[in-house]
DNA sequence: ACGAGCTTGTGACTGAAATCACAAACTCAA
DNA sequence: TTGAGTTTGTGATTTCAGTCACAAGCTCGT
């Protein structure tokens, strides 16, 4: 979140140090948080001067691991695969989308952003080539698992899961799941409770009106 | 979380009751949290027995208001709003993308998903006409903003943010975030951890080697 | 050189979330 | 009916993240 807000005002503005209280406003928290997350980077800061943005930038990116180049693969190539293949977020952090595969013929062999869908059954070989070092899944739920373990076995240690299902790994591999609906649960939640409660105090406020007698 | 497990569960196996035990492995939490978080919703659970699977669903779907049906409007018809468009995970869950929303004139008139892309403008009516009551921001992140803003003005209290930029809105809209690339840097910050201190173990090796002398 | 005005870094504190641990409540077999 | 074996629900406890508060350290004007 930081890097974010500091690659914002990195382009927008000219300015070439950050407070803690300025960082904080911009990335939403409290400024205490801000500096005792800054300070596990080491003392970067400067005593009534405040952050300087692009070491601060540079620290963080390296911290992040963001340094390097991190060849991809995308297995699942449908809808959700393509707008991956092309969104532009990864390519700017250093994530490169380096293979692609899925499992259905009429994908394989199709030319997507610059690169051929190959059959997951490639993947090992291309894992060992490409020196592919995260795998991203797309695939429909009932193929994620599946697609995990061909990851796992192919020596990918870093997983990201965009099927909404449970997938299992072993404990040394490292695999977090993206669940674009759950967002969503959550805001229906608020909605339904606010919306419950206000149906509460109309029905309340009918009640006491018709009960109350007129002062 | 648990809705997800649970509905994994109806579907693959023919139980009839779940454990806080077995719900707490599927859903990767403590047993006890479990507990505690249903708990909430009253008690639903028999001692010696579990928990009724589809009561338990019933609830938590209606807890999270999912048994109503929650028309969406999608702002930003690029590689991502065209994927979110077609989402499956979002009908399946009651959210129902009722209209597309887009500024590029190459865009608008388009048909995707069975829906015509309006312009911006027309969000206003389109919210009164069809009762949109969430919004999905998938705009380039300049954009985002402004989105937001339409949104709002046109009485959208439930808010989306797919763009990669943070957004500002008054306090009594519920505005959350999705960035698509925050995973992959988490997962890249421990790569590039495990990597360092497979390195530090490397190097350290090297020296006691060349410096410890022979038994 | 010095004091006013900032801002960091961090020990102390607070509050909330997670976990533990166990009584209470259930099933089932004998 | 009883007792062994489960499993829930929840008070007590632990852990951890977040916040407060302030000394230490910096700048800049005078």
């Amino acid at each position: 979140m930081y890097l974010r807000s500091l690659l914002d005002m990195a382009e927008t503005r000219g300015a070439i140090t950050v407070s803690s209280d300025e960082l904080a406003r911009l990335a939403g928290v409290n400024a205490a948080k801000v500096r005792k997350d800054l300070s596990y980077l080491g003392s970067y800061g400067t005593r009534g001067v405040g952050y300087d943005i692009e070491y601060l930038l540079y620290q963080i990116t390296r911290e992040l691991g963001l340094t390097q180049d991190w060849p991809t693969a995308l297995i699942g190539i449908g809808n959700l695969g393509r707008a991956l293949a092309s969104y532009k977020g990864f390519s700017e952090r250093g994530f490169r989308i380096a293979a692609l595969f899925d499992v259905d013929d009429d994908v394989i062999g199709q030319q997507v952003g610059g690169l051929t869908v190959r059959h997951l059954d490639e993947l090992k070989e291309s894992v060992n080539e490409d020196g592919l070092s995260i795998g991203i899944i797309a695939t429909p739920p009932s193929a994620a698992q599946e697609a995990a373990e061909k990851l796992v076995d192919a020596g990918v240690k870093s997983i990201l899961n965009f099927a909404p299902s449970v997938v299992n790994v072993s404990p040394d591999v490292n695999i977090r799941k993206v669940d674009l609906s759950i967002e969503l649960q959550i805001l229906s939640f608020y909605e339904q409770r606010t919306q419950a409660i206000a149906a509460a105090r109309e029905a309340n406020r009918r009640l006491e009106i018709k009960h109350r007698p007129p002062r």
